[in-house]
RNA sequence: GCCAGCGUAGCUCAGUGGUAGAGCAGCGUCUUCAUAAGGCGUGGGUCACAGGUCCGAAUCCUGUCGCUGGUACCA
């Protein structure tokens, strides 16, 4: 049985989860269906990002500490995912103290024995107030940070642990040009090679203990120092399959076989992570989706407009398949793409309620009128065309249901055409055996997408006496 | 600043040299099995702007304007 190993970015924490985690929740939950559905043995990890420094902060506001703040907030993402009918494998959260930090520290001892590890003085520009370092860039004019205006910013030095990225320099080139890291769509692709190309410099991986505020993975046999937290994060991708714990685990799910995340954190994706993967002596994962981001009403999301979109709140208006349906098919999944609450409405009425749910409820109450029907159980691979499992496999997802709802409109089209109405009981069966069948074909080609819906069909399909059912999708 | 991409019907987008396309929204019409749904038909675009190459340009080249992304320690 083949294995699939699947990753979608691990959410940071800090922040309530908005349509942007949602969207990608939905895509990595359809390629996660898809494949099951193909016959492969699949395993799809999530976490949660826990050790920033930020969380510290955002705890010390809220008066708590960090691991209950931490304890708290996962759980909103674990809440949506469950409203969106998503489901993880595996959830690895940062903080836990059994697996991750054990692995973290064993992927940092690879790392050190190859001699990839080592010691030099960081100096930045430091804002007392914000605990943190900034370049120039960041700042505004005057060379102050935007949240402390009036308060200049300390030259300050501090020993750290660097990762030699430049070692691999021509490992990644290759990487990216022989496509052995497949990265979809191709635009990313050049930019991660524009990137490398650009020539690598090393990276700090560590902070002091006291800058990290004591929060985070230690790093081994050094008291005084902590992981800077993007080495880490990384690592959950490993943790949570057995990475120092459970190699037996571990060899069978790595490498990772698809890695989800969206365009804001390619670099991490397609240059550091290979490059510490191929440092550590670990396999290497195969193929990087990034998608794009979602903007509301044409604006780009931020709090400060207050556009946020929760998606919770519209799952609790519509059901989860609808919310799905909306990212997966009106959200192009190679580019940025739009959320508005009047576009949502307008593609539930015409694809879901008056296509799919219509044509479902048409044929059912026609169905009601025959003798016992001839119904196949069709397996999803023999009906899943070339083209369809092509778009898959790309993650053109909106591309893959396009396919799907052109069968709706031939379904409606061979309806019309032959009258079922006019038709004796007997012509009746006759044509039914024809397009309740086309309709069983539709729902199995739903599974990945609309898990929910397609089961509904198949189960009121496939009874022994076809019965008119509620609405799928009542109109809106 | 530099690099890359984009700008096509009200909306979302396809089309990369040979008479402008799809879906949705609009309009008309047919039909009644169906969620006032469905089928068929139809209106709608100086293809951002200006210049150039070519028998011929949305498509190639140059320039202008606008938008987006990247430009390393930003989850």
């Amino acid at each position: 049985m083949i294995k699939f190993y699947l990753t979608s970015a691990i959410p940071y924490v800090n922040a309530a989860p908005h349509i942007g985690h949602a969207q990608e929740f939905v895509y990595s939950d359809t390629v996660r269906r898809y494949r099951k559905l193909k016959g492969e043995d699949v395993t799809y990890l999530c976490g949660a990002d826990e050790n920033a420094l930020k969380i510290v902060q955002a705890a010390e506001k809220k008066k708590q500490d960090p691991q209950t703040f931490c304890n708290v907030h996962q759980k909103e993402f674990l809440n949506l995912a469950e409203k969106l009918n998503v489901k993880f494998d595996i959830w690895q959260r940062g903080t836990d103290r059994k697996h991750h930090f054990p692995a973290s520290q064993k992927l940092w001892e690879l790392c050190d024995k190859k001699g990839d590890i080592y010691k030099k003085t960081y100096t930045g520009l430091y804002c007392v107030g914000c605990e943190t370092f900034y370049t120039p860039d960041e700042l505004d004019g005057k060379g102050e940070c935007f949240e402390h205006p009036g308060k200049k910013l300390d030259n300050v030095s501090e020993e750290n642990y660097f990762f030699k990225l430049s070692r691999y320099q021509k490992f990644l080139e290759d990487l990216i040009k022989t496509n052995k890291l497949k990265i979809f769509p191709e635009i990313r692709r050049n930019e991660a090679f524009a990137f490398i190309n650009r020539g690598l410099e090393d990276f700090s991986i560590s902070r002091s203990r006291q800058r990290a505020k004591n929060w985070g993975v230690p790093v081994p046999d050094d008291p005084n120092q902590i992981m800077y937290v993007w080495f880490d994060a990384l690592n959950i991708y490993q943790s949570g399959i057995g990475l120092g714990w459970d190699e037996k685990k571990f060899r069978k799910w790595a490498p990772q076989d698809a890695m989800i995340i969206g365009k804001g954190i390619l670099r991490f994706h397609a240059v550091y992570w290979p490059a510490i993967l191929q440092s550590a002596g670990l396999p290497l994962p195969q193929t990087l989706f990034v998608h794009g981001y979602m903007t509301v009403d044409g604006q780009k999301m931020s709090k400060t407009v207050g556009n946020v979109v929760d998606p919770v709140e519209i799952l609790e208006k519509y059901n989860s398949d609808s919310l799905r349906y909306y990212l997966l098919r009106e959200i192009p999944s190679y580019s940025d793409g739009d959320y508005s609450e009047r576009r949502f409405k307008e593609l539930y009425n015409s694809d879901l309620a008056n296509g799919l749910g219509n044509l479902v409820a048409r044929v059912a109450r026609l169905a009601e009128k025959t003798e016992v029907l001839q119904i196949h159980k069709f397996s999803f691979n023999e009906r899943a065309a070339g083209n369809f499992q092509k778009n898959l496999e790309e993650y053109r997802f909106n591309d893959a249901i396009e396919i799907i709802w052109n069968k709706i409109k031939e379904a409606n089209q061979h309806i019309d055409t032959n009258e079922p109405w006019k038709l004796t009981e007997k012509g009746l069966t006759s044509f039914l055996n024809v397009s309740a069948n086309r309709i069983v074909e539709i729902a199995t080609l739903l599974q990945p997408f609309l898990p929910q819906t397609s089961k509904k069909i198949l189960d009121q399909f496939q009874s022994k006496e076809i019965r008119s059912q509620p609405p799928l999708f009542p109109r809106l």
